[in-house]
DNA sequence: AGTGTTATTGCAACCGATCTCAGCAACCGA
DNA sequence: TCGGTTGCTGAGATCGGTTGCAATAACACT
């Protein structure tokens, strides 16, 4: 269990070492009765290959860091989730890089993994991504953003549908009876959060309803000043659409404090579909984002453009979830 | 940016490689001077070492596992959060690793790990930790446990004093003259969710007070048959005390689905102080875990047992944290 | 001046793989 | 039978550092 390196197994099989490397990572370039005969036994002497010196000699490694502003937001946090599993399943191990929406810091991460081979990197951002500034890095070409990209084709990107997920929203609150609906902004920097906002200023006008932003800030806050704000007003609307799943909570907590229940006084819908959501109060009616399979795309679209260098920019179908914090109009 | 390696710059610099490495990783093994001008080389190339190949000859690298079955559960994020924070700041990058509650996985994991010559490693369980199955992996001996582990001084561990917290949740209902209290058990499995309810079922008792159980489940879904179990109740008690917040959300949750509001008609306490909690609706009152200092202390154990090999247990003290899903008993 | 220490630095083996190149045997067709 | 392939394996350099040991320089002391 000690030290047991290619040599030595190497000599226990009565090859080469270079044999056995070959044996484990270029299986058709060995006689295969040679290879089963090493494999067994390699096996029996419990040995696996050390990632370390493979990474070094190949200048590439199975490390892969995830870069997220926050993993204590639980949207970053489900991504995380389903991103290691998807990693595992390829063989990767997924490097957790919390920035805090610092670029100092993912600049600092991205040095890291440079240095570690990474062979790619996923990020999930809270602004804008620079793409010049990931160049500067050796695999700044080999990174997917979860979030749309302005003006640079080359990066790969995942996200979803927004103006799909706002109409949604719009026509569930529709159908619902309600037809002044407010808005409260989410996390702002990213073109996510940009993209929903003109997707609600866009489809309200379209629908000849007067658009209300409760708030359009940047930060956690803004559902409790959204609230506020709501509260203030003479003739608020009957409806809010969250940008995201934490505001709505936000917005939700802040109207409770006051007296308002939802949705009794005033329905409120979300963005994101986390499973929190479930076990809110009252249960959050949310548009589902497809997180997981987030994930796992993301993961596919690095490794191929890692392959063959092809950059796909995929967006997924957001889909309505109704829960409990939506509900008719009352006159 | 390309190929700097050891060499390039102790071209540049005009000495050996091997003093380039003393300047770097033993300072005080290289003249003064020397050491300067080597460091003032590497600064104007751009030059950091490479981990890899540091981690290959020492056989340790600066990796360090983090293991919790869930990183969508707010309390592992936010120890995630904190831990790769203390982890920056002592130059360990964390590396995520999610076992959903699978001892397979998690000794993937630690073979993993023990081939990147992972210095030692952090476990937020879900289950009691097995330490006898730890040992079997090369650094078994240098890991530290969230949770109190049985029987098993050698590993060291950090913890808050669930009696201490149970009993501040106790005092604040009592003050506010709640008498009958109920229970419901959070992810059990881990020690310190049994310590929980130990401590909940001795201090009920000692009251002179009824245990009122609502449901000792270990998933995630204690706090909604808790719930239930308290709706079907004859003589409910007046206020229930979850043994996390994830636990007391989904107990408030599923009792507003039925109509019955918190604090109002119940009063609701948990257990963690969960940033989230206070976004929740109502804000919860809770018990806060120190989750910050613990992250940063269980990596400061890992390094004093990896440096001395001593080993502690370290108890944190609770605090409570008043917010607004408890209110003075109305009859 | 001669000898013993101590501070610095260079040398070269080593960590555990990968990979190019060369060697060798078997096989193919003319 | 012989040159030309093709398939498989061994040698040895290499990835980018670390470290024990030897060599040299510098300094102290009798």
């Amino acid at each position: 269990m000690s030290d047991l390196s290619i040599d030595v197994v190497a000599k226990a099989a009565g090859v080469h070492r270079s044999t056995v490397s070959r044996a484990f990572s270029r299986p058709e370039a060995v006689k295969s009765e040679t290879r089963e005969h090493i494999l067994r036994v390699a096996e029996g002497l419990g040995y696996t290959m050390s990632p370390l010196a493979q990474a070094l000699r190949r200048k590439t490694s199975t490390i892969i860091p995830l870069i997220v502003p926050d993993i204590t937001n639980p949207f970053f946090a489900e991504l995380a989730k389903t991103m290691t599993q998807a990693a595992d399943e390829r063989g990767y191990q997924l490097m957790l890089c919390v920035t805090n929406g610092d670029p100092a810091k993912s600049d600092g991460y991205f040095t890291a993994m440079q240095a570690m081979y990474a062979p790619f990197g996923i990020v999930a951002p809270s602004t804008k991504v620079d793409t010049e500034a990931l160049k500067r890095f050796a695999f700044g070409h080999k990174v997917v953003v979860i979030d749309r990209v302005e003006g640079d084709e080359s990066v790969p990107t995942v996200t979803v549908d927004s103006r799909k997920g706002i109409m949604l929203a719009l026509d569930h609150l529709h159908s619902l009876g309600h037809t002044s609906i407010g808005y409260v902004s989410g996390i702002a920097g990213t073109h996510t959060a940009q993209d929903r906002m003109d997707a609600y200023l866009e489809l309200t006008a379209q629908s000849g309803s007067l658009p209300v932003v409760l708030d359009s800030g940047s930060d956690l806050d803004a559902g409790t000043r959204g609230a506020e704000h709501f509260l203030e007003m003479d003739n608020p609307p009957t409806a809010i659409i969250a940008a995201n799943d934490m505001v709505a909570f936000a917005v939700i907590s802040a109207l409770g404090r006051s007296g308002l229940r939802v949705p009794d006084d005033v329905s409120v819908i979300g963005f994101d579909g986390l499973a929190l959501g479930a076990r809110f109060n009252p249960p959050l009616t949310t548009v589902r984002q497809p997180i997981a399979d987030m994930g796992h795309i993301a993961i596919e679209l690095a490794e191929k453009q890692n392959g063959d260098g092809s950059v796909d920019h995929i967006v997924l179908e957001p889909e309505l979830l109704v829960r409990g914090s939506t509900s008719e109009l009352r006159k």
